[in-house]
DNA sequence: AAACTCACG
DNA sequence: ACGTACGTGAGTTTC
């Protein structure tokens, strides 16, 4: 059999300090059991082991072999939060049903060496997973360690085998004992041979092979004089060292590993154990179910009411009369818009609901869509930005929307990833939205796995029609009391319609001239293939990383640069390292970025073209936790520019015969919103005084004088700039552009000194970060930070950064919002038929009828110019042209 | 599904 | 001491 054994302590230490502080309901922290659960839950999928069992330390003061005066003395206490937690988890894994082993005066170590000896000798494969690297001399075999990691909040397992071990650490596993003898462990309080660190144990033991063969060979040997003496001194150490870093495999236990055989034999309670600790997602990911009665979780909230159902265009009339003469009309809708349901959002009596269903209408479609929604009708709904679309593509106005719960909820916690109705529901409101039982067809709960059933669907699309209704007063209070309301009003609502014109507009591509470069790049692709090919002396995949770094680093013996978990990084920035060392890398080079072209813009773009010509990009309105805005399927906010070769796509881009496309750009739009939001004065009249800024930067950061300033020079400055923008380190920009990390460091105090303003903003940031756990763009839009709480310090450190970068960003995002806004509401009073068709960030692009283009252009520079009054005053430089390439030029 | 790489602002 | 630039989406390979 499979036996998975578990280092208990060790992984609930590294989920702790992993994840993000979670609390259950009551107020009990559970990230530290989450995470346990989180990584055990992968390892079953993964592993599927047969058998598993948990250690865990019982710490007694008995004696051991291992121990001695002051063992483990030094070890911090455990945080309180996490002390709180062991209880709690082993709790949880007897509700699972999993097996756990402590053993007074013994380690988890020891009860892992002794289980796996016990596995081994009975012939089982075992797997130990543990967040250590002490149990590294336990692998053989028969026996391989899953170490998990944690980074970026993120946790990883990597599986160490007897092969993998000794690749890394170039001996064999059981030598860990001598490692550690020589180099000890602090925080084992293992204390090694004093002076003795990692590489130089490292070393010694390459050499000489073990402690044994170290200390043998000690007189004659070639080593240095000062690691000698320490090693004559220390031996006594060494020896002691090497009993305390041996794990006992004889522990005295009776464990049979037919006894932890496991197949998700769940134990009563435990549905009501994981309820209360909030763990919805692993009661779903197991399907638990309350045992006994225990009926839903949340009180179930139905919209009962009338059906009527919309047959003939009469009947739509009556209905839009109908609906006039309440409040907002909710409107929810199947994702085929094939049913709609509308509702009076009245407390009226008795309350109906109009079905309107393109199967049983017998009426002109089109027309019963435009009595419904007629855009002098306020209406609600949950996500309708694909509902406007359909509308347009019908010729119906996509205007009168007064409240849409999708975006609302993203406001509120821009994070959160998902926005479903029921889920913002049970979260807002508290119920459930679901059909009412007393329905025709006596809707159940369970039928909702049937789509075909009508009456289920409609009841349901009622309840969702109703659940906006609530969601409408819940979240429009929470947006007020947190200060969105405007930003909500004023941005996010109106831009919902200007995006779906945007999106049923599309943009056309020139598909020969496409296809015409797809077949230029195929001829590169092939040459650069074969000449790759050629210099690796045989054939292989370029395209696979793996393939790529043993060809360059094993058989071509370049030097490997940074690694990755599971190779070689064969990325650009290494291979641009290695560009002299070998001439197969430029052509590795040339044939990434031709594949790259090939099959992400020519390919992937050819796929989307739609039967009109145009690509209808998808603009995100929920998706990025700063407030700006993504476009999926395809992505055109990543359309090759950067690059000259790349920007051949770029002309690929063509606006329909007899128009022009007209582009505008914020010129340093994150720069002028950090001058003004700090306030500093310096930044700002740098600003002011129209020279190029990254050189008046590096002129002043610099003490040169402006004429002065060479491309190295404004290059650094550039790079400051942009650091400061992302939160900055001077160990990352100095990694960006390769100074020392001294360098970078005084770059960055002269750039602070210098615009003190940034940093006395940067700080203040800062502290209101860590007092309010949110920060907020000049318009309020806020982004939680729970990170900054974290006890992880990278996850820590990823919180300060994006506290600084997000309120800038956050501002841009904002304001180009806002630009967007106005440019198409003027464009449309002012009756012109120019559209707006793409949004890149700090770019709006325009589809214009020639004749046009003279106001269009005044159009665009005014209104993107206009839509915010900043102490540094907002530039959007203008451009035009047959191709969205020459537009941009 | 996750990892890697790379396109954009 | 710790080790990352901020924000996205897509194609390919590998597990």
């Amino acid at each position: 059999m499979k036996l998975m054994v578990l280092d208990g302590n060790s992984i609930v230490n590294r989920a702790f300090y992993g994840i993000r502080m979670l609390n259950a309901p009551d107020g009990t922290p559970t990230n530290a059991v989450y995470g346990f659960l989180a990584i055990l839950q992968r390892l079953l999928e993964e592993e599927k082991p047969d058998g598993l069992c948990v250690a865990f330390d019982l710490k007694a003061p008995t004696f051991r072999h291992r121990q001695y005066a002051g063992y483990k003395a030094q070890r911090k206490p455990m945080p309180e939060e996490l002390a709180l937690q062991m209880p709690l988890l082993k709790e949880v894994l007897d509700a699972m049903g999993i097996r756990r082993i402590e053993l007074e005066g013994y380690e988890a170590d020891d009860l892992l060496g002794t289980m796996c000896r016990i596995g081994e000798q009975a012939g089982d494969d075992c797997v130990i997973v543990t967040g250590d690297k002490d149990s590294f001399q336990l692998i053989s075999p028969h026996t391989c360690v899953l170490h998990v990691k944690s980074r970026m909040g993120q946790t990883e397992t990597i599986r160490y085998t007897p092969e993998r071990f000794s690749e890394e650490y170039g001996f064999d596993p059981i030598r860990m004992i001598d490692l550690k003898a020589l180099m000890g462990d602090a925080s084992d309080n293992i204390p090694g041979v004093p002076g003795i660190g990692e590489k130089t144990a490292m070393e010694l033991l390459h050499k000489y092979g073990s402690l044994d063969g170290v200390y043998a060979a000690l007189p004659a040997a070639d080593i240095k004089p000062g690691v000698l003496k320490k090693l004559t001194e220390g031996a006594d150490s060494a020896r002691m060292s090497y009993s305390l870093a041996t794990i006992v495999r004889d522990a005295p236990v009776s464990f049979d590993p037919e006894a932890t055989r496991w197949n998700k034999n769940w134990q009563p309670g435990l549905y009501e154990l994981f309820r209360r600790l909030g763990f919805q997602k692993f009661i779903e990911k197991w399907n638990l179910s309350p045992t006994q009665e225990q009926a839903g979780d949340q009180p179930v909230f139905t919209g009962s009411c009338t059906m009527q159902e919309l047959l003939t265009a009469d009947d739509a009339r009556r209905a839009a009369e109908a609906l006039r003469r309440g409040g907002t009309v909710d409107v929810a809708f199947e994702a085929d818009f094939s049913r709609m349901v509308f509702q009076r959002d009245a407390e009226e009596d008795p309350a109906v609901a109009y079905v309107l269903e393109r199967g049983l209408y017998s009426g002109d479609w089109d027309e019963a869509l435009r009595l419904l929604f007629d855009p002098a009708l306020p209406k609600a709904g949950h996500g309708v930005k694909p509902l406007l679309c359909e509308l347009l593509k019908h010729d119906v106005p996509a205007e009168g929307w007064v409240f849409d719960s999708k975006p609302a909820a993203y406001l509120l916690e821009p994070a959160a990833g998902s926005y479903e109705l029921d889920d913002i529901c049970v979260k807002y409101c508290h119920f459930r939205p679901a059909p009412s039982a007393g329905d025709p067809g006596e809707a159940q709960l369970s039928l909702l796995d049937e789509p075909e059933d009508r009456a289920v669907r409609r009841a349901y699309l009622a309840a969702r029609g109703a659940a906006v209704a609530c969601l409408e007063e819940a979240l429009s209070a929470r947006l007020r009391d947190e200060g969105m309301w405007e930003l909500y009003q004023t941005v996010e609502l109106p831009l919902l319609p200007v995006l779906a014109r945007m999106q049923a507009a599309g943009m056309a591509v020139d598909r020969q001239r496409l296809l015409d470069f797809g077949v230029v790049l195929d001829g590169q692709l092939r040459e650069y293939e074969a000449a790759v090919h050629r210099l690796a002396g045989h054939d292989f995949n370029i395209g696979s990383p793996k393939q790529l770094g043993t060809v360059l680093f094993e058989e071509l013996g370049l030097k490997a640069g940074k690694k990755t978990r599971t190779g070689y990084s064969t990325d650009a920035e290494t291979l641009e390292k290695l560009k002299n060392a070998h001439p197969i890398i430029p052509a590795i080079l040339s044939w990434r970025k031709v594949s790259k072209l090939k099959s992400t813009y020519v390919e992937g773009l050819s796929k989307v073209i739609g039967p009109d010509g145009r690509i209808h990009s998808t603009f995100h309105q929920t998706v990025t936790a700063t407030g700006r805005l993504s476009s999926a399927d395809p992505n055109l906010q990543n359309i090759p520019i950067r690059r000259e070769d790349g920007s051949e796509i770029r002309k690929c881009f063509v606006p329909r015969p007899g128009w022009v496309f007209v582009d505008a750009d914020y010129s340093q739009i994150e720069l002028r919103i950090l001058a003004h939001m700090a306030d500093d004065k310096a930044m700002q009249e740098a600003f002011a005084s129209g020279e190029d800024f990254h050189a008046v930067t590096a002129s002043q950061v610099f003490g040169v004088p402006l004429e002065q300033v060479d491309h190295r020079l404004r290059s650094a400055a550039k790079a400051v700039n942009f650091g400061i923008v992302y939160g900055i380190s001077a160990w990352s920009l100095a990694d960006d552009i390769h100074v020392s990390t001294k360098e970078a460091q005084d770059y960055i105090d002269a750039y602070l000194a210098r615009y003190h303003g940034v940093r006395d903003f940067m700080e203040a940031t800062k502290r209101q970060a860590a007092e309010d756990g949110y920060v907020t763009t000049l318009y309020g839009r806020r982004r939680w930070l729970p990170e900054l709480k974290s006890a992880n310090f990278q996850l820590r450190s990823f919180g300060q950064r994006a506290a600084m970068n997000a309120p800038i960003q956050g501002t841009a995002a904002d304001i180009i919002k806002l630009a967007m806004v106005r440019v198409d509401g003027r464009l449309r009073r002012e009756k012109l038929q120019s559209r707006l068709i793409l949004q890149v960030h700090d770019e709006l692009i325009l589809e214009v009828p020639k004749d046009e283009l003279e106001r269009a252009c005044a159009v665009l520079k005014e209104e993107m110019e206009g839509a915010a009054a900043l102490k540094t005053k907002l530039v959007a430089d203008v451009g035009w042209g047959e191709t969205w390439y020459d537009a941009k030029k």
